[in-house]
RNA sequence: GGGAGCAUAGCUCAGCUGGUUUAGAGCAUCUGCCUUACAAGCAGAGGGUCCGCGGUUCGAACCCGUGUGCUCCCA
């Protein structure tokens, strides 16, 4: 026999295993005439490492597809990358700094070779992180946003929205990322609570004609800098304090601008002074009101945050250095009145965490309203449906609300705009220059070649791939109808973080039911956001994410997987602790041990053993099927933390502290062949039912046993039986009686060794037949007799009508505390039993309440009453 | 400013259709045990104004209103 480990050895179990599934095939999908049950992973970025938010919602695909796999679907799980095109672009600049090449020196073409090279050499680590998780993903379906059939259908999709007239052109406010120097969608700025100064500063005051009025307005703001940009002052129509400078002007400071004074009731009288300067350049709302007033647009940032030649001071100055500046000199000059501290929300970009400039920019964006109806019904009548649903509500407000998408972005990592402009700047979508040449030949007729035509520079928003994911992972548009797309779309799960629903979820579901006719998915389960001890989001900039590698190594994959899953409440927020981690290590131990000791039973197999264990078996039997039932429900709501708390306690207290009790043989002594066989046939099932959440330790464990020639990754579940409840409740009893026992031993000061004489008084002794051996082995008894009278100087025992007689050889009673612990029970049960008795001598609850709530209320009363019987006659036996 | 969500033991959370014992689990705490599978364990124990107030109901942790506090999203 095989010698077997102290401790469960997580290190070569988990390589051991994963190289065995991988080398059998296991995770691999091939369309055939089973069911088909389909994940497609959230892509991660091609430039991320495994994170805390990866393995949560990595852990939940893989127990949902090897549950799945393992209830005779064909379970896929579809592996990838998405491209990440700023994160990308900005790791292979950072590369090419360090060799000493600028990105301004080389060509689109140079430029992408070393992107590409980045890519193959340090690409996806992620994917490989994963497979030391343990994910059963099909490693040969490796799908990235750029690979050459996914890089068309984003092309083609593009040209046919714009066919279509779902994609324009358009000059926008946007968010301009100084450092990225590209555009941001909305999305992809966060939004933090920012201490700033509010500089309060005056403008001098001229009449139409010119010529100073002696008066003065001060207005507040937090961006100095962008004064030179301002072209108006606005104030309230009915602010009292500013009816006398309508119609007049105000004077830019440093640079002697004069700008009109704009009354509307945009402006808050309450903030600041309650004057606005409008600067339409830099903000979102002041361009509005540019807009309505016609007021001038005078942008003073260069695309890199400096000041351009526009704001004729502090040229070439980077933004917040010119803020110093200008502050310093408005202050010399006496134009700054007083400063604030103000604290308000600013927006960083989420790549590069720099503030977000607002800018005025001409790119290319999707019309969404039209896109967005199909995608918001399908959700509304759940066809989709959402777990948990409270994020319908969610969803459904922003779809109602949607806005339109900026797609572009001035980037090179990705893929480039299909659209080419002829030397006079008209321009053409198309999928190829010469079909491109072809439209612009009809639409603009000229002078010009094929060779004079410029391809837009700009590339796509990674998302605007990421969006065709759950059908062209299977070439779903490239190849339509083919068997795979037809076999595997629409797939059954997306498991994501509710932070994407916008930009991810509801896209796709847009992309899927344009280009696919039909949904991408059947139901969205929502993960929570991985957080610290003290409720912080993780974060790289926080550091307060801690080194899953090192996490994995130190306490085992299935360790890290059930310290995430038992504290992950579907799209409730986890506040991740260590500690739980050990309580997984802590479950890899017990499980184990329990190994060793049934392990240590095998060669003790006699048919010479006593064979009292019975009643424990089908016990467990029925236990067993129980659980499952709670199972499979638990599941089909997706409570996974829940159904792990069930197989672990199933494990934990029934499995190793009850059954593994009631059928353990004396020291030394030989086992039943057939309880070991039941035995071992109980623990592997039980390794079957926690496989999906802790596969290592369970496929080690089932292996060991090696009942089956079958490897439990790909062995099936068997049905639930019928239940025979009958067991269920003389197990209840069984365990009951067993620790009042104990506690009434413990409470005497019986030692654990010392053997008691036990006597039972109850009006069915038959219910203690079958159970009487593992009671008396459980209370250390030396006998078991069945009395109709009280036992003079013993300990009594109440469990529900009975009553238990303990007599200790040489052993003092301690009546007096006895006593006072039957009083205190006494009190508790009288209470319990008024409580009962008015609800049944309410006359409107009795009329009003269905039979069976009444016909349980009588039972708890008859109930209470016995007992109460019970102990009066326990404390009279005391006197 | 607009919208959404949450509040139950020291901590993290269950509690599904209003009635399953005057509320449960895990962790933490305390007590006793190194009992030949397991001290990463075993046997026990203590710990609650179910956020406050009002209402609906025979009956409320659960439904409604309101107040307070916290979180998130959007502007």
């Amino acid at each position: 026999m095989k010698e077997i480990s102290k401790n469960f050895e997580h290190q070569s179990a988990e390589q051991y295993w994963y190289e065995h599934w991988l080398k059998n095939d296991y995770f691999s999908s091939k369309p055939n005439d089973k069911e088909p049950y389909t994940i497609v992973i959230p892509p991660p970025n091609v430039t991320g490492v495994l994170h805390m938010g990866h393995c949560l919602n990595n852990t939940i695909q893989d127990i949902l597809t090897r549950r799945a796999r393992m209830n005779g679907k064909n379970a896929c799980w579809v592996p990838g990358t998405d491209h990440a095109s700023i994160a990308t672009e900005a790791k292979v600049v950072q590369m090419l700094r360090e060799k000493g090449i600028a990105k301004s020196s080389l060509s689109r073409e140079e430029f992408l070779s070393y992107a590409w090279e980045w890519k193959e050499k340090y690409g996806g680590i992620i994917l490989q992180q994963l497979r030391k998780l343990g994910c059963s993903l099909d490693w040969s379906r490796t799908s990235f946003t750029m690979d050459e059939h996914y890089y068309a259908s984003v092309i083609k999709v593009f040209v046919d929205l714009y066919d279509k007239g779902f994609i324009y052109r358009g000059k926008r406010m946007i968010n301009w990322d100084v450092k990225a120097k590209t555009a941001l969608s909305d999305e992809e700025v966060i939004r933090k609570s920012t201490a700033q100064q509010l500089y309060f500063l005056q403008y001098g005051i001229v009449d139409a004609n010119g010529n100073t009025t002696g008066e003065h307005i001060t207005i507040a703001t937090v961006r100095p800098e962008t004064i030179m940009g301002d072209t108006a002052v606005c104030v309230h129509p009915k602010d009292p304090r500013y009816t006398s400078l309508h119609g007049k002007f105000a004077i830019v400071p440093l640079i002697n601008r004069r700008i009109p004074i704009v009354p509307d009731d945009y402006v808050d009288i309450e903030f600041g002074t309650g004057a606005l300067k409008v600067t339409p350049a830099h903000d979102m709302n002041d361009y509005q009101l540019g807009q309505k007033h016609g007021l001038e647009v005078i942008d003073v940032l260069e695309d890199d945050g400096r000041l351009s030649a526009a704001a004729q001071i502090f040229v070439g100055e980077d933004r917040f250095e010119a803020r110093k500046k200008i502050v310093a000199q408005l202050k010399e000059e006496g134009f700054l009145v007083k400063t604030e501290e103000y604290t308000s929300e600013v927006g960083y970009s989420e790549r590069t965490d720099t503030v977000v400039e607002p800018r005025l920019s001409e790119q290319w964006w999707v019309s969404m309203k039209k896109l967005g109806e199909p995608a918001l019904k399908v959700v509304a009548d759940e066809e989709i449906t959402f777990y948990p649903s409270k994020f319908k509500n969610l969803y459904s407000h922003w779809m109602e609300n949607i806005k339109d998408w900026c797609i572009s972005r001035q980037l090179w990592w990705g893929h480039q705009i299909p659209a080419w402009y002829n030397p006079d700047g008209a321009f053409a979508v198309a999928i190829s220059k010469e079909e491109a040449f072809e439209k612009l030949q009809d639409s603009h007729p000229g002078n010009y070649t094929i060779e004079d035509l410029k391809q837009d520079e700009d590339c796509l928003d990674t998302w605007f791939s990421s969006w065709l994911w759950p059908f062209e992972v299977f070439k779903g548009l490239s190849e339509p109808n083919n068997p795979e797309v037809k076999y595997y779309y629409p797939t059954n799960t997306l498991v994501t973080a509710p932070e994407i629903i916008f930009f991810w979820v509801a896209r796709m579901i847009m992309a899927g039911i344009e280009y696919q006719g039909q949904i991408p998915f059947r139901e969205v389960y929502f993960t929570g956001i991985v957080r610290d001890k003290l409720g912080r989001k993780m974060s790289k900039s926080l550091g307060n994410s801690p080194d899953l590698l090192a996490l994995i190594d130190q306490y085992g994959a299935d360790a890290v997987r059930f310290g995430i899953m038992i504290s992950s409440p579907a799209g409730n927020d986890i506040l991740f602790d260590e500690s739980s981690l050990e309580q997984g290590r802590n479950f890899n131990n017990k499980i184990w041990n329990a190994l060793k000791l049934v392990k240590m039973w095998e060669a003790r197999q006699s048919n010479d053993a006593n064979f009292n264990e019975g009643f424990a078996i089908d016990w467990f039997h029925h236990r067993l099927q129980q659980v499952k039932l709670d199972l499979d429900k638990a599941f089909k709501e997706f409570r996974l933390s829940e159904a792990l708390k069930i197989v672990y306690s199933l494990i934990w207290d029934d499995f190793c502290s009850w059954y593994l009790e009631w059928v353990k043989p004396g020291f030394e002594q030989p086992i039943h062949p057939t309880v070991y066989a039941k035995t071992v046939a109980f623990f592997d099932e039980l390794m079957q039912l926690l496989h999906p959440y802790m596969p290592f330790i369970t496929e080690e464990i089932h292996s060991m046993f090696n009942t089956q020639h079958v490897d439990l990754c790909v062995s099936q579940f068997k049905k639930a039986e019928v239940l025979n409840t009958e067991f269920l409740q003389q197990g209840q009893l069984l365990k009951q009686v067993i620790t009042a026992i104990r506690e009434a031993r413990a409470k005497n000061q019986i030692k654990p060794k010392d053997s008691i004489q036990l006597s039972i008084q109850t009006e069915s002794t038959v219910q203690y037949h079958a159970i009487q051996s593992i009671l008396k082995k459980q209370v250390n008894a030396s006998e078991i007799n069945f009395v109709t009278e009280g036992v003079v100087n013993s300990v009594v025992v109440a469990v529900e009508k009975d009553k238990f007689y303990l007599v200790a050889e040489g052993q003092e009673i301690d009546s007096a505390s006895l006593k006072s612990e039957l009083e205190k029970d006494l009190a508790y049960q009288e209470g319990f039993l008024a409580s009962v008795m008015k609800k049944l001598g309410n006359e409107k609850f009795v009329q009003n309440a269905k039979p069976e709530i009444i016909a349980n209320e009588e039972k708890k009363k008859s109930d209470a009453l016995a007992r109460i019987q019970t102990i009066k006659e326990s404390l009279a036996n005391l006197q």
